[in-house]
DNA sequence: GTAGGATTAAAACATTCGTTTGATCCAGCG
DNA sequence: CGCTGGATCAAACGAATGTTTTAATCCTAC
């Protein structure tokens, strides 16, 4: 509010340094992840000086948790927003199971496909953030999932009453760790599965491919109580 | 084969100092990442000189991969054996697509749950692997899944006729999107997810809820032709 | 027009990194 | 014994790291 009507030339805006850092940091993360970029790479990239990082973010560590608040907290919020909205118009009846999930993904979706939000460059740096073993990171994560992961817990826990909250909260991780993967790790195993090249419109068709995949497993019957889990039971001898 | 009468004490192998080094490296990858941990602190936690590692392995690169043929190549080889032995009972007809995916987690349970071979401390710097975007990495894990994941991409393919063979990279990659997940990120989300200490012997019921819920997925009915993918389609809209 | 806080700039800070070097040890063998 | 070659060691290498400091500069506000 303050410098608002400066724009002297055409770079310059307010707090523009600031908001060079954090694209040309977001961009470097992505591609190198976060111990191997460096600051001086950073503010190269960025136009700007060295100490500009330390000066307005303070360290290394906070650069890197106000990119990821940046684009993180408003798509879970959305998230948060669209559930409301689901269970809004289902009155006391439990929302469809494919609804629930479908909040899920699109906010995802839509920031994968805005790139003035950082596009699916923030979703393959937040996916390789999940894997990071770093303390900060995972204390960031923890706290910043823990509200959304709960509405759609307890929302899928409706929708699903035949299974038990453990079983239910493992298939919610195997969504997370199918979702993240898929959105993040794009590079990893894309020459072994001969995917397409990624860059078409594959966030529509991915998108469209997971949703069924993700929702024949959460519907798939309860393996709690009974072995009847899967179809074909007999010697799959899964546990060995 | 030469010195393996020494045994002074009762410390000194044969090359001891080099599999001493891939022990406490595959402990310390495993907990701060591969950038983040530094030579000194492997060789001080092996009781090994600084030096050791150039020595021995060549490059701390080097000494990385070292770490991860060790363990993935066995796994592998035992996961396209169990594939062999699968196809060779069924003679001509497709095997069941539940046990070729049971080949498939059977050898990282295994692993898993032995500790001589690394456990699942491997399995969680596998998945870090998976995610870390250095080129060399990613060169290396290419290469070593490839004949792997051709021979289960073509054996599930029998299995599974009406699908096509985009369709069934999507959902291999799917699959071992949740696996590697599942399998690494332990730490994660699993607060969110309020799991149990997964220290017990989670492995076994882990692996019991994973397998039904990817086969629910593998199996569901494809998504190329025709837009009845999901059951009570309609306006999830997951298309935006 | 000038004071004063916010921003940028250049330089140096103290560590830490992976790697290399040359000396030293020691078993094996003629 | 003398020598050879693999293994270990202490020490140093040059480069790169995140952070701090100090001064210069900018721009709004009075």
């Amino acid at each position: 509010m303050v410098g608002e009507v400066i724009a002297i030339g055409a770079v310059r805006g307010p707090a523009a340094t600031k908001d060079r850092i954090l694209d040309a940091a977001e961009a470097l993360f992505m591609e190198h992840g976060y111990e191997a970029t460096s600051l001086r790479a950073i503010t190269s990239a960025a136009d700007a000086n060295l100490a500009a990082v330390n000066y307005h973010f303070g360290s290394k560590e906070e650069l890197f948790q106000a990119i990821l608040t940046r684009r993180l907290d408003p798509m879970n919020q959305e998230r948060v927003a669209l559930l409301d909205t689901l269970e809004q118009e289902a009155g006391n009846a439990p929302v469809d199971c494919e609804r629930i999930l479908a909040a899920m993904i699109i906010p995802a979706l839509h920031l994968a496909r805005d790139p003035a939000r950082g596009g699916s460059n923030f979703l393959r740096l937040l996916g390789r953030a999940y894997a990071d073993p770093a303390p900060f990171l995972r204390h960031f994560l923890s706290e910043h999932y823990a509200v959304m992961i709960g509405r759609f817990k307890t929302a899928f826990g409706r929708a699903l009453p035949q299974l038990s909250r453990r079983e239910l909260s493992w298939r919610l991780h195997f969504i997370m760790g199918a979702l993240s993967y898929t959105l993040a790790g794009t590079d990893a195993l894309k020459l072994i599965a001969e995917i397409t090249p990624a860059k078409h419109r594959d966030d529509e068709t991915l998108l469209h491919r997971l949703a069924p995949f993700l929702l024949a497993g959460l519907q798939s019957p309860p393996t709690d109580s009974g072995d009847d889990a899967s179809p074909s039971e007999g010697d799959t001898r899964l546990a060995r």
